[in-house]
DNA sequence: GCCGTGTTGTACCGATTAGTAAAATAGTGA
DNA sequence: TCACTATTTTACTAATCGGTACAACACGGC
C-alpha cells in the first residue's frame, strides 16, 4: 500500500478554513483546491462524496475537537469552575481571540443548515449539556443550570458575530473576560 | 410617468427574504427573479449595480427600520427601561421569536462582510451607541453602561444562531425574555 | 387615435460551477 | 526488475452563474 505523505485527514484543516472564510457555498472547488494544494482528482479520490463529504469531514473533526478539548474538560473536571475556566480558555484560543469565526455557527444562519443539520444541532447539543451538566455541579439547581449554559453559549457565539461586524475582535475578548468574571473563574 | 403599481421598494422585503435564506453568494438571480416575481430586465431595471445594489438597498431598509423603531426609541424614551422593553418588543417582533435570521449578522460571519463593511459596522455600532445612550440615562456609568450594551448586542445575537442551530425558536425567546427579566422590565 | 417613456421578456455572452472519466505517474512489496 | 495500487493530472461534460443588449410591450398625457 503506497503510503506517500498524502493523507486525506492533512487536507482537513485548510478545507476548514475555506469553508470558515467563504460559507458553504462559497467554498469553490477552485478555492479548496488552491487551498489544499489537491487537484480535482485528488479531492474526489479521498472524498468521493465531493464537497458534501468534504464538510461532513471538517464538521466531524471541529465536533471531535471540542469534544477532547471542551466538552471533555468540562465533564471530568474535579472543581467544576475548572471546568468553565478551561473551557473559557480553549475557546479563546480556538477563535483565535476573536479573529476567527464558528464554522458551525456560520453554517446555522444559512441554508447550509438544513443539509448538515444533525451535526449542528448536535455540537451545540451537546456543548449545552456538558455546560449545563458542570454548572449544576457547581451547585445550582437543573432549571437555572440549563437556562445559564445557554445564556453562555449565545454570548460566546454572538461575540463572534459582533467582533466580526464591527471588525473589532476585542468585542470577543471582552465578553471571554466578562464571562471568566462572572463567574469568579478571574486568572 | 408610467406609474403601474411595481415600485422598486415592492420587490425590497422579499429580496430581503432571498438574501436571509441564502446570503450573499447564494441568492442566485433566479431565485430573485422567482421570490420577486420579477425578470432579470426588471431586476436590472430598478438595480442597475445588480446584486450588489440590491444588496445595498435591503441593508439601507433594514437600517432605516431599526433607525425607527429601535435605535430613536431607545433614545428618545423618557424612562430609559421603557426604551429597553420597547427595543425587545421590537426586536423580538422582528426576528419572529426566533424563526427569523438577523441578515446583517449572517453577513458578518461570511466573506460578504468586507463588501458591505460600512453597512454592517454602522448598523451594530449605532445599536451599541442607542443602547448604550440609555442605560448611561439609567444610572449606570460610562464604561459599565458599553460593556452592558455590547453584552445584550451578543445575546441577542447568538440567540439567533442558538436558535437556528438546534432547531428551536425557545432558544431565541428565552433569552429575550431573560434580558428583560435581569433588567427589570418585565411585562 | 398617437407619441413618448417606463417596464418587461428573451436571447445571448463568457466565465465558472460541481462532478466524471480515464490516462499517466509514482511509490511499495516481492 | 516487476507487478500492483494509490495518487494525480488532464480533458471534458452539462448546468448555472452574473450581466448585457435590445426588441416588445404597457401605460399616461395629449
Amino acid at each position: 500500500m503506497p503510503r506517500i505523505v498524502a493523507e486525506r485527514a492533512d487536507a482537513l484543516p485548510a478545507l476548514a478554513e475555506v469553508f470558515r472564510e467563504h460559507g458553504y457555498e462559497g467554498a469553490s472547488l477552485s478555492l479548496i483546491g488552491a487551498a489544499t494544494g489537491l487537484g480535482k482528482g485528488s479531492l474526489y479520490h479521498f472524498f468521493p462524496g465531493g464537497k458534501e463529504e468534504m464538510a461532513k469531514a471538517v464538521l466531524g473533526e471541529i465536533d471531535a475537537w471540542f469534544e477532547q478539548h471542551v466538552f471533555a474538560t468540562l465533564r471530568e473536571a474535579t472543581r467544576p469552575e475548572e471546568g468553565l475556566a478551561a473551557m473559557l480558555d480553549a475557546v479563546d484560543g480556538y477563535f483565535r481571540s476573536g479573529r476567527r469565526v464558528c464554522l458551525v455557527g456560520a453554517f446555522a444562519l444559512g441554508d447550509t443548515r438544513d443539509r448538515f443539520a444533525r451535526e449542528i444541532r448536535g455540537y451545540f447539543s451537546r456543548w449545552a449539556a456538558a455546560l449545563c451538566a458542570a454548572l449544576a455541579r457547581g451547585g445550582r439547581g437543573a432549571a437555572a443550570a440549563a437556562a445559564l449554559a445557554e445564556e453562555i453559549l449565545a454570548d460566546i457565539q454572538g461575540a463572534i458575530v459582533l467582533a466580526r461586524a464591527l471588525d473589532d475582535p476585542g468585542a470577543f475578548a471582552r465578553a471571554v473576560t466578562r464571562l471568566r468574571r462572572r463567574y469568579e473563574m478571574g486568572r
